[in-house]
DNA sequence: GCCCAGGGATGCG
DNA sequence: CGCATCCATGGG
């Protein structure tokens, strides 16, 4: 990936295959994209991004350019993870079929929110949700909503949470909004990943699975494996593994993969998704 | 009507 | 620790 050229409302790149918008934004790590007419909207807190492809160059229009480059992180050659993968022994056709997958830096507390709604949901309807909570909790932005702040969240009555389609994830959310601080979520990033992952452990609606995906997603830890029922698919289907619980399975994952763990996590599941869901179509 | 979705909380042994 | 049960909601 290079960058060609980057000034004050856009960055223009050549992808090399290394930067695919498409699979990077429906891989399932981000829930706050659609696509328009070609092009992708992408939105992040209270920002947004339009990314234009023209053959193997993309160029990046915002307003907030700095922000979006650390968020598509473009300081980071993706470049050698097929070939590593190509190492650790991943199927061939995962590796063409996730080429072009990066992980994006999201805010920390964007995904914790939006991985409690993800628990036993599925993506369309996690979308769905977000929007509705940005909608109803977040500051009106041109042409879409911004993800509430911390106090806005907090300052949210539980009639809201329990009205945007959350089901009982709602609840959820509000008793996670009785709690959560910004300090407790500024210690998170100094902790290395055990206490973290321990911590978020005891945050309302956080499991182990929601804790993986946040360390993964929000605070770029590439050593966890994120275990959820696609995961879970691909561990007796293509690993023909023995039974085992989730934790288990993780544990196995990560142990194997090491520090490629997040990627190779990443390239998994959305094979595997990507193809059920072409087969039920 | 049943099953599933990027599972977690709670209670029980 | 592991395990069972319950949990809203919408789509296939």
């Amino acid at each position: 990936m290079k960058i060609l050229d980057k000034n004050n409302n856009r960055i223009l790149i050549q992808s090399e295959g290394d930067f695919d918008i498409r699979k990077i934004l429906t891989c399932g790590q981000i829930f706050r994209f659609r696509e328009v007419a070609g092009a992708y909207i992408v939105n992040s807190l209270d920002k947004v991004a339009t990314i234009l492809q023209r053959e193997d160059q993309y160029a990046i229009l915002t307003k907030d350019v700095d922000y979006f480059y650390s968020f598509f992180a473009l300081d980071k050659s993706y470049a050698e993870i097929p070939t590593k993968l190509a190492e650790f022994k991943l199927p061939p056709e995962v590796i063409e079929y996730g080429r072009g997958i990066r992980h994006l830096r999201q805010d920390l507390f964007e995904m914790i929110i939006s991985f409690v709604i993800s628990a036993n949901n599925n993506i369309k309807r996690i979308q769905m949700i977000i929007e509705n909570l940005c909608t109803r909790t977040g500051t009106k932005c041109n042409g879409y909503f911004a993800f509430p702040t911390l106090e806005q969240f907090k300052n949210t009555s539980r009639d809201v949470f329990l009205s945007i389609g959350a089901g009982y994830r709602g609840e959820y959310l509000y008793r996670l909004s009785q709690t959560l601080t910004q300090d407790f979520i500024d210690s998170l990033p100094g902790l290395d990943t055990p206490e973290c992952r321990k911590k978020l452990l005891g945050l309302m609606g956080v499991g182990p699975k929601v804790a993986d995906c946040i360390l993964l997603f929000g605070l770029g830890r590439e050593v966890s494996f994120p275990v959820d029922t696609w995961i879970e698919q691909v561990y007796y289907d293509i690993y023909k593994g023995d039974k085992k619980t989730r934790a288990g399975i993780s544990k196995y994952f990560a142990d194997y993969f090491g520090e490629y763990s997040g990627m190779a996590q990443q390239y998994l599941f959305y094979y595997e998704r990507e193809n059920k869901k072409l087969l039920v179509k």
